[in-house]
DNA sequence: TTGTATGCGTTATCAC
DNA sequence: GTGATAACGCATACAA
């Protein structure tokens, strides 16, 4: 069975091509009549326009894609949303796009860039260490949204992208600062991976420069990295990580994990472990997910303002396509929020030998 | 900046557009230093092909589609991953299609098949009411995977298409016999929307008749519907319905959700309200997310083998698309996962008089 | 208002 | 081995 053409439903309706495309495409210069009766053909027959071939004809095709990366992330979620939205709004058709792990994100938007006839791109999570040359080969604006970004400091040249995040070490480190002004003083830190460069090496910088601060020194064993053959940020490696330290019989009153979904895994070692939280162990997230609010106790955590992140990566990048902007890059407060999960480090809750397990 | 084509490749190496094209496609009739010099010039000049006008134009693709309803369900998260795997495995590309909740899957499926030349493709999720007809506008191999499907019982004529599901019934069954064995008699039922005719309502089927089967009566106030302006299956949704059922002093020692994160948002307001878990009240839920293992207290679940799933899922597929193999529906057997979260209905589980709150 | 012809960038079919 | 050239299915400039 041989798929129909626009030329078959031409040939049907006893009329030109160009006029099925006029119908089609909603062109003003066609006789209601006739596009009705095409329109009837069309749908007696399940005639579907071939979009290889619309957009390869197409010079310009009013759609943005969204490349994400790490499309598990529950984090995403709601941003989706969020960016579909918008983009309809506007009047542009939406192509979500995931990349996997191993893929570089800049050669598949290329490629989506010629083969979609793309108007912009956003880019969702994952990590960004481009040269300059490969990005000039992002031929339509582009925003980088809650993607890590190798600052390698020292060029103070102006950057050559637009920009959505948080500041991932500013706001460790104020979680940190909280929790040693609760008078904790031995911190477990769950963090990424050990090569980490990413988002995860800057929340660790957060976590050290904190401790500095207020006068306690670093230690090298308080920091658990995750297992690399598990999921990164998973709840598995979170508990993974726990049992570790309960094995190594460390002793800490507070953890801090990088993720929620890692403190989620980590509360439950704990728990096993017969410590209670946060009486015997404070324990504080990252990211403000879902999961935070409704676990028991709730989690403190740091909440990106998702909603507002999204809201500002679509603006930024209609603003480049429509005005012709420049280049911006936003950084957005998170916010503290203390849940049930983190306590003062009093009598209550002072440093308890480690048990057997 | 005009994007550069074959043709450009092919006068900038003095060749004609073929021989570049053999080069990209590995085709074996070319001499290898031609080869290499194409590669060459074309790296440094950035040539990426067009998808689009190689669809249009190949006959053939080996390219399978996921189209996935739903895709913030954490339970497709491994499901897509293994999905991908095997069909690389299998030297065919794998796009991964979101579709939007009020999408018609098929739709979408039709016109995928003519852009991408697809091979086959795999429907994830979602609720399938499509006629005869339309399925027929199918053309190549699909299963639905973890589809909802409604059964009209009625026709006994073979369906003509191949699927992969759990007993949705049976399973809720399972596990509210379970319950019920455990000496539960006012059981609350966290169900999805009032209209739905999908998998929640086979999972209430489900409820309904085992209550039956233990003599106890159905009552349509134990019956809570999820709140239609709020993500169906969420957390917040489970945390809504129950306190809606604490409000109206429902009195009930077991809670049935449909969904592990239901359940999840269940317990955040039963222990709001002071309700122990599960000494007063026990809570039960469904699908064995990660996260029913790891809160606490870990969720009784019904478990779906989402794994051989995936592996059954592939394997039909490509028994069609090679062997022209017929359909098969394939329904697997899931898991009462027993956790922490319930426990006997005895004198320490007693039904207890509904507080104020 | 409508039809015809051209080309989008690629692959496939030929000849050479 | 290699190079013209004809499709692929559609949108559009232009002629009618």
């Amino acid at each position: 069975m041989e798929p129909i053409t626009i030329k078959d439903v031409a040939k049907i309706c006893g009329v030109g091509v160009s006029t099925v495309s006029r119908a089609i495409n909603n062109h003003p210069d066609i006789n209601q009549e006739t596009k009705d009766r095409i329109i009837q053909v069309i749908k007696e027959n399940h005639y579907v326009p071939n979009n290889s071939a619309r957009n390869l004809k197409r010079s310009e095709a009013r759609t943005i894609a969204v490349l994400i990366k790490g499309i598990s992330n529950p984090f995403f979620a709601r941003m989706i949303q969020i960016l579909e939205e918008e983009i309809q709004k506007k009047k542009y058709s939406f192509v979500l796009h995931r990349v996997d792990e191993k893929e570089d994100e800049v050669d598949v938007a290329v490629e989506l860039i010629k083969e979609k006839r793309l108007k912009g791109i956003i880019f969702l999570g994952g990590f960004f260490t481009h040269s300059r040359e490969k990005l000039q080969q992002l031929t339509v604006p582009y925003v980088l949204s809650t993607v890590g970004i190798l600052n390698t400091g020292e060029e103070k040249e102006p950057l050559d992208y637009s920009s959505v995040s948080v500041d991932d070490f500013e706001e460790s480190y104020k979680m940190v600062d909280y929790l040693c002004s609760l008078g904790h003083k031995d911190i477990l830190i769950l963090a990424s991976c050990e090569d980490d460069e990413s988002i995860g090496a800057l929340r660790l910088a957060g976590y050290q420069k904190a401790l500095k601060d207020h006068h306690i020194p670093f230690r090298q064993d308080h920091c658990i990295y995750m297992d690399e053959s598990i999921q990164t940020y998973s709840m598995e490696n979170g508990y993974a990580c726990m049992k570790r330290a309960l094995v190594e019989k460390l002793s800490f009153t507070a953890v801090y994990a990088v993720s929620d979904s890692t403190a989620i895994g980590a509360c439950r070692a704990l728990i096993e472990a017969g410590r209670r939280i946060p009486q015997d162990v404070s324990v504080a997230g990252f990211d403000g997910l879902d999961i935070a609010r409704f676990y028991h106790p709730s989690l403190t955590t740091i909440r990106q303002p998702v909603e507002k992140m999204a809201y500002a990566t679509i603006r930024l990048l209609f603003n480049e396509i429509k005005k012709g902007s420049g280049h911006q890059q936003l950084v957005f407060p998170a916010e503290l929020v203390i849940g049930e999960s983190t306590r003062a480090c009093g009598p209550e809750g002072a440093s308890i030998a480690p048990r057997a397990i």
